[in-house]
DNA sequence: ACCTGAACACCGTTCAAGT
DNA sequence: ACCTGAACACCGTTCAAGT
């Protein structure tokens, strides 16, 4: 904004809790979860811990800001945003792409965001998702009464899935690299106990093939056949009550 | 065994991998996430700190060892465990409660359970509870290429429920406290701004009335509707082939 | 009000040394 | 082979002291 140079200008800024989490998405992203400490974010905003806690309360809270502000993000770029453009169903489908991408992208975000749910089941990240995923739910016209069972349904299985991609999906890597993870496993299974594991072995090959997002949007698609079938939409009872 | 005092008996015990696992759940059980450390160990086995690590090797791994020897055990002592006795929907949801409940009686659970699913997204623990649910969706009757991907449906929503779940329930507590935590969570989505949250409060009402278990179940019968309707059962082909 | 940074009370893990 | 326990290299958090 002025003539300073970006550096300058950076270390002349004041600390604000803002700039804490931002600086702390970026340790998490390029260095990794463990490299998050109050002394390495000290190190980059050229402050003390002392600092630090003033602004925030402890690591937990930071870790829920940085979660939040990515998830955010996540959510509030989505190309599709404005309303009434697809069906109800592509956006539930856009909004949960939109976190298993964020998840795929920020490798560390999988652990933290089953945290936040374990730590703190309302927060704002599980408040933010939801709302998220029950908008386009209401529109899809089932009885009020279920509005909160739905989904919860598709959040807790969104969550759940996106929890275990993180991983194997990880650091892009190469697409040998991940043939490989799923060629070890896979393995792996077949090599089970046939009295113990029966269906993991049964459904090695299947794993061997399978493509991680595009499984994740087969769930998605199941459990909103769920409730289209458990909870026929209404006959449209004026199509402008809650509009959007 | 022997006449001696189990005191004698348990110090004299030599020490084992088994031993440190059962011990961390106790310290888990009793004092909670925060109590499980290495010294904490050492007190109670009257050991050192390299003595556990000669027989595990490292915090994570005792970690997951817990989580899968309690989910181990909540899974097996299933009443409802002979085989042929209800549909595969009652051995499903059966298997399901069985996770829930076994979270709710080890409030440290939920967060372990999604901890292992990111950082080893087919340990033992994973892969314990997906041979659990596929078995159940095998006699199911749906076509084997689908096995895979309803599978981990159901257990991506379970993982996500039952972590989400975990607090709210958490120590039985009391009925009134319990209420007071659903009161408190439904007035602060009333106050929510109306443009930012509008389905948070529209649902704030079912918030406060929900039964956590009930609703639990309901999601997976949503998502075991979308299964059987979008595979319906094939028509009984030989109902023995892989027996159980 | 906002920040400094030394100090405190812990951690997990290692490893020479013992038996 | 199995165990001891001091030592190491870290943590998050606090708090008197500064501006």
């Amino acid at each position: 904004m002025a003539t300073r140079t970006r550096q300058s200008q950076r270390r002349r800024q004041v600390l604000t809790r803002e700039r804490i989490v931002e600086t702390a998405v970026e340790l998490l992203d390029t260095v990794g979860k463990d490299a998050l400490t109050v002394r390495a974010l000290t190190g980059r905003l050229a402050t003390g811990s002392g600092a630090i806690y003033w602004h925030i309360g402890n690591m937990d809270e930071l870790l829920e800001a940085a979660t939040d502000a990515v998830v955010a993000d996540a959510l509030a770029t989505r190309p599709t945003r404005p309303a009434g453009a697809g069906s109800p169903q592509d956006e539930i489908r856009a909004v949960a792409l939109g976190l298993f991408d964020a998840v795929t992208e920020h490798p560390w975000l999988a652990a933290q965001l089953a945290a936040q749910l374990t730590r703190n089941p309302w927060g704002p990240v599980t408040l933010r998702i939801f709302e998220n995923i029950g908008r386009p739910v209401r529109t899809l016209g089932v009885p009020q009464g279920v509005w909160f069972t739905t989904t919860s349904t598709l959040v807790h299985y969104i969550l759940g899935a996106t929890a275990q991609t993180s991983q194997s999906t990880g650091v892009p890597s190469s697409e040998a690299e991940r043939a490989e993870f799923l060629g070890t496993a896979s393995r792996a299974w077949q090599d089970l106990d046939p009295d113990d594991y029966p269906f993991m072995r049964a459904i090695a090959d299947q794993m061997r093939e399978h493509d991680d997002r595009e499984q994740f949007l087969t769930g998605i698609d199941l459990i909103l056949t769920g409730i289209t079938t458990l909870h026929p939409p209404e006959p449209a009872r004026r199509s402008g009550e809650g509009g959007l």
